[in-house]
DNA sequence: CAAGCCAACTAGGTTAACTATGTTGGTGAA
DNA sequence: TTCACCAACATAGTTAACCTAGTTGGCTTG
């Protein structure tokens, strides 16, 4: 809900959304609140609340997947999370991987010759 | 200045300033530019560059001080006893984020699908 | 000269609007 | 039934605008 302490709200969410997943109530494969649930939900503009999906997005608690939702991301393994630079290779290496999961995909569809759908 | 990468802005911008830092072109306790100037520099617009700024920040490699400036945090890191896994994890990806971003290129530019979205 | 005010900077937070892109389900036509 | 299209909804990225608040330096005033 957002108090009024100094915190800022999009942190307030984002540890409230982080203490939900670390203590079980979002389980791990289960999507959360869509962007507008949770506005409404935490009395907050969309804005406040993306910024704090993003947060969590780029801790890889989350894995939002455009179209779908946001997903609690399987497998928490917080052992080696001493440095930041390894949060930082993981998140890296997170980033390539869905980066090449996309250029994996096309390169199916356009050579299958799969007749593909024209979006808008 | 932003390259049309599939990468964001916003992590384009917070990756050039960490690699800044790390190599030392920013040295522990000098601030950077302010906000306005980064964004002339980039050629970004506030937006994007406050949000870079706020992943450095997340990631404890700034520290802003309103009213002053962002700094770069004083050394104080403990080097990783695994620097060379570390080391050699962190020219992996930067070697895999160059292949790959010159595939993502090759297809955006070569793979006009048939049936429209002509559009880039 | 000294105190205090003020204007101009700074970072930080919030909101709204727009675009792009992907997914999904329903509808209607062949 | 099956396919094509479309509307609705989802995340993601970007931009612009407005507000708060801290800092600094110059200027005015006592």
């Amino acid at each position: 809900m957002v108090k009024n302490t100094g915190r800022p709200g999009y942190l307030q969410i984002a540890d409230d959304l982080r203490a939900q997943i670390r203590g079980g109530s979002l389980a791990p494969g289960t999507p959360l609140p869509s962007t507008a649930q949770l506005a409404e939900q935490y009395d907050a503009s969309l804005s406040v609340v993306k910024m704090a999906v993003g947060i969590l997005r780029n801790e890889g608690l989350v894995i939002g997947q455009q179209g779908k939702g946001v997903f609690v991301r399987e497998a928490e393994e917080p052992p080696p999370a001493r440095d930041d630079e390894v949060a930082e290779l993981r998140a890296a290496v997170q980033d390539l991987s869905v980066r090449l999961a996309k250029v994996e995909e096309q390169l199916a569809t356009s050579t299958t010759r799969r007749s593909g759908r024209s979006s808008r």
